[in-house]
DNA sequence: CGTCGGTCGTAC
DNA sequence: GACGTACGACCGACGT
């Protein structure tokens, strides 16, 4: 061994019980638990590769009682016995371990800590560095110029710096820090009402514990009479806490070397726990090989006379499966370079187009495989396969040829199958689902990172083997998908009917484009930059020292060190929030500069977010905006905008209006913008059947207002703006799952009060509640949820174990029959509109979409026939029982038409 | 110099 | 923690 390795002690105790609850309940297909397992392989393997040649042992906790029980046998006393799901975990682990090469201890009637504590001793003793890995901050006291500590998980280290910062203590003060505090749940007693900040306080003051108990009549207030009551007990505590560094081992340090790992065992052990990914790199499912990689066999095509044998093959058959090989990721720039196509599986022919490398042999150039192909490419009766059907349908769209026949997009046939169970539904995450193959893998080709080769600059063969497995993948994966749908309830439906034909309407929307003058967003950027500058100097005059705005970090240190304000809330992650409303709230408070930094913040976001990037995303040639509207992601079926996304574009302010007049009709044409009123809540209706709210709707009442008299009892006609807010957000709450807590945070009252109102709801609308229940009891039973067309959710962590877990797929569940719902409504509205368009000699055309929000480009004389023909097919995309509402509104810009 | 997680904020 | 679905800007830590 090395001398410079150190020597690596792994808490598996803690990690074993941070990974059992942390990830998510991970099976076996025989229903065996596995994520504690892979929690701590995983991090072992980490482990491996951060310190090299280091023997890293893993220790755990014996069973049974340790000498700290002896000295307090209320020690421990109120830990819940262990999960069997976890226990059932523990000797898998070991016997991983084992076979990885790595030394395992468990000293019988000794503590994981103490062993480490033991060991890191005797490693500082023979001059040797020491790498604690641990979830655990209680080992903080072993830290020292020789031994650091290690959090794995999050990859956070802790020297003696490091311990200072975090506990404002000593490494050698942390045994006193941890038994002034006490720990509740290892029933150690400490000073009551004491926590991090008094005891590090304390400590600085007196010391050590001896200190702080020669000094305990000093301390005045309520602490200081739980100090003096404490006082007898707090030797105990300390020697609880305190981790022995000089316990008797079966072993010593040169004991602790690593071992070659046994790879046939750990071959058996990732086989029945079904680490695949794992497997894969042991050897026992090798990456393709050559060997494997010519499973299907691809001709390289330069010529037309050795193209035109596959298109005649694909008009004699009535099928081709294709792929593009592009450099450039935006569609409307992405440069094309091959062309795969297949017929049959197992046999692909590549056409090489836009390989420009020095040496690269002579090609067919794309303008005329163009020509020869349209036919083919043109031809509804030969059906087409592939992934990401729109992005090649878009491409071909700037050549004039109009991709027909559209059949089977593998992307959208995995998204609507599983629409979260296949990673984001590359052709790589559905290869590996559905056909346990490894999709070939560009960065296996082109490198990865900076010194990755642009497509062109491939060599041909490299090229045409990627894009050939590829095309063959996507051939295979169609016919494999197709049953799977066919089997599962109305899938195949929603694909057919729905997700399918969209692609088409999608990729007119998306090459079309939206206009956006870009004058007014310069005029507006440079406007918001002359008021950020101004804040900026506010606010550096109001905190006292520069620092940067945009910066939470540094935000939080002039907020809560420097000022000195009340801490309201943390993340998620234990820092001291500087969110919005934590803001207001500190304004609220008298504060000026929260208030600046509010302002700061929303200027600063339309600047970067909008006002600078929409001019930028112009394409010069079109003067559009091309957005991408992705048709797999959202879990619900929703469809999703990026590069950029239209569908954040604000509102809610006048400011923000500002950025929708910059969305504007071209000269002789209107802006038609229409949205469905109310339609999640109708929905609600629908599937609820509950009769207040059908009625409601029935009557074309304002649905809030209708809400706000059943929950306050009062008449429709009493009630008040604020009270029809809490029944708007009441309301919103039911489609989101909300809970008591929720509604209260939101509408500004007690939790208690809250309570109040949602038991108020569910009594008036008994219907509503009925179909929560019934939802919830149906997800769990089937482990998904359903659209009113069928579409499905999967829900997997319904069975979590985490109570968290568990309640956020309630919530989801709760929540995806109605959003999914709302985007098959409207997805089956823009495929009526855009067939209206299509036939109609009206001038019109859709232009973006907006979940609940169609927006039209129409020629002004135009526009009152589009408007009623618009209407009339949005309302009948479905039919509920309650009616669909559309709101109209027509102006020269998008915000005008609201 | 790229990547990635954390935080925040915009929409429906 | 505590209200669902997205995308993306910025910061800052980390690795190359």
């Amino acid at each position: 061994m090395a001398a410079d390795t150190p020597l690596v002690l792994v808490d598996g105790s803690s990690y074993l019980f941070r990974a059992f609850h942390a990830l998510p309940d991970l099976r076996t297909t025989d229903g065996f638990p596995t994520g504690a397992i892979r929690g701590v392989i995983g991090m072992l393997r980490k482990l491996q590769v951060d310190y090299p040649g280091s023997a890293i042992a893993v220790v755990f906790d014996a069973s049974g009682p340790t000498f700290r029980h002896e000295l307090y046998d209320e020690y421990k006393a109120n830990r819940p016995r262990m999960a069997d799901d976890l226990r059932v975990q523990i000797q898998p682990i070991r016997d991983i371990v084992q076979a990885m090469g790595m030394p395992l201890l468990t000293v019988p009637e000794v503590e994981a800590d103490d062993v480490i504590g033991t060991l890191a001793a005797a490693a500082t003793e023979a001059q040797r560095r020491t790498v604690v890995s641990t979830g655990d901050k209680d080992l903080a006291q072993l830290v020292s110029a020789h031994v650091t500590l290690v959090d794995t998980m999050t990859g956070t280290t802790l020297d003696e710096i490091g311990v200072e910062a975090k506990f404002d203590v000593r490494p050698a003060q942390i045994v006193d820090y941890l038994a002034l505090m006490g720990d509740a749940t290892d029933n150690i007693p400490g000073v009551p009402k004491v926590g991090p900040k008094t005891a590090a306080k304390w400590l600085g003051e007196y010391g050590s514990l001896d200190g702080v108990i020669a000094h305990a009549s000093d301390v005045k207030g309520k602490v200081g009479e739980n100090l003096r009551a404490s006082l007898e007990q707090l030797p105990l505590a300390r020697s609880l806490t305190t981790i022995r560094c000089d316990v008797a081992l079966p072993l010593g340090l040169e004991d602790l070397t690593a071992e070659p790992p046994d790879e046939d065992a750990l071959r058996g052990h990732f086989e029945r726990y079904e680490f695949r990914p794992w497997l894969e790199e042991l050897g026992a499912m090798p990456p393709p090989s050559p060997a494997e990689a010519t499973r299907c066999e691809v001709q390289t095509a330069t010529t037309l006379e050795a193209l035109q044998p596959v298109l005649d093959a694909a008009l004699e058959a009535g099928q081709l499966a294709l792929r593009l090989e592009t450099a450039g990721s935006r569609f409307m720039a992405a440069e094309v370079i091959g062309v795969a196509l297949a017929v049959e599986p197992g046999q692909a022919v590549y056409v090489p187009v836009g390989h420009d490398y020095v040496g690269a042999p002579a090609q067919l150039r794309w303008a005329d495989f163009l020509a020869a192909a349209k036919p083919v490419l043109e031809s509804p009766v030969v059906a087409k396969t592939g992934q990401d059907l729109k992005t090649i349908q878009n491409i071909l769209w700037r050549e004039g040829v109009v991709l027909a026949g559209i059949a089977n997009d593998t992307m959208l046939q995995s998204y609507v199958l599983d629409s979260v169970g296949a990673r984001r539904h590359q052709l790589e995450d559905v290869a590996a689902k559905y056909l346990q193959t490894r999709a070939p893998d560009m960065a296996a080709i082109a490198g990865k990172g900076a010194k990755r080769l642009a497509a062109n600059a491939l060599p041909v063969a490299a090229l045409a083997n990627h894009a050939g497995q590829s095309v063959d993948i996507a051939s295979r994966l169609a016919t494999t998908l197709r049953p799977r749908l066919a089997a599962a309830g109305q899938l195949a439906a929603v694909y057919d009917d729905i997700d399918k034909p969209l692609v088409g309407v999608l990729s007119r929307m998306e090459c079309r484009g939206a206009l956006v003058d870009p004058a007014l967003l310069r005029a507006h950027s440079e406007e918001l930059a002359a008021r950020l500058t101004t804040l900026a100097e506010q606010t550096v005059a109001e905190a006292g020292r520069e620092f940067n705005i945009s910066s939470t970090k540094q935000l939080q240190e002039v907020l809560y060190d420097e000022l000195d304000l009340p801490v309201l809330k943390k993340t998620q992650k234990g820092q001291r929030s500087t969110e919005e409303s934590v803001l207001l709230d500190l304004a609220d408070r008298g504060h000026e500069l929260p208030r600046l930094i509010l302002e700061h913040r929303t200027l600063a976001k339309l600047k970067s977010t909008y006002t600078d990037a929409l001019p930028a995303e112009i394409n010069p040639r079109t003067g559009r905006i091309h957005t991408s509207y992705n048709q797999a992601v959202a879990a619900t079926g929703r469809l999703s905008s990026a590069d950029p996304n239209l569908q954040n574009i604000p509102i809610r302010t006048p400011e923000g209006r500002r950025i929708r007049q910059a969305f504007v009709a071209p000269p002789g044409k209107k802006l038609v913008a229409a949205d469905y009123s109310q339609i999640e809540l109708r929905i609600m209706a629908h599937l609820s059947e509950d009769r207040g709210l059908l009625e409601a709707f029935g009557r074309g009442d304002d649905v809030h207002r209708a809400t706000a008299a059943e929950v306050f009892d009062v008449g429709v006609e009493e009630v008040s703006a604020e009270q029809r807010r809490s029944a708007k957000a009441i309301n919103f709450g039911l489609i989101y799952g909300m809970s008591a807590f929720g509604l209260a945070k939101q509408i500004g009252v007690s939790r208690h009060v809250a309570k109040g109102y949602m038991d108020r709801y569910f009594a008036r609308y008994p219907g509503v509640a009925e179909y929560m229940d019934r939802v919830r009891a149906g997800a769990r039973a089937d482990g998904f949820v359903e659209t009113v067309f069928g579409r499905r959710l999967y829900l997997p962590e319904l069975a979590a174990r985490s109570g968290m877990r568990r309640q956020a797929a309630e919530r989801a569940a709760i929540n995806a029959p109605m959003q999914g719902t709302a985007a098959d409504i409207i997805k089956l509205a823009m495929l009526a509109i855009d067939e209206f368009a299509e036939e109609t000699d009206l001038d019109v055309a859709m232009v973006m979409q907006v979940h609940d929000e169609l927006v039209l480009e129409v020629a002004e004389e135009d526009v009152p026939a589009v408007v009623a023909e618009a209407r009339k097919r949005m309302c009948d995309a479905a039919a509920l029982s309650v009616e669909l509402v559309v709101d109209v509104g027509v102006g020269d810009n998008w915000d005008e038409a609201h």
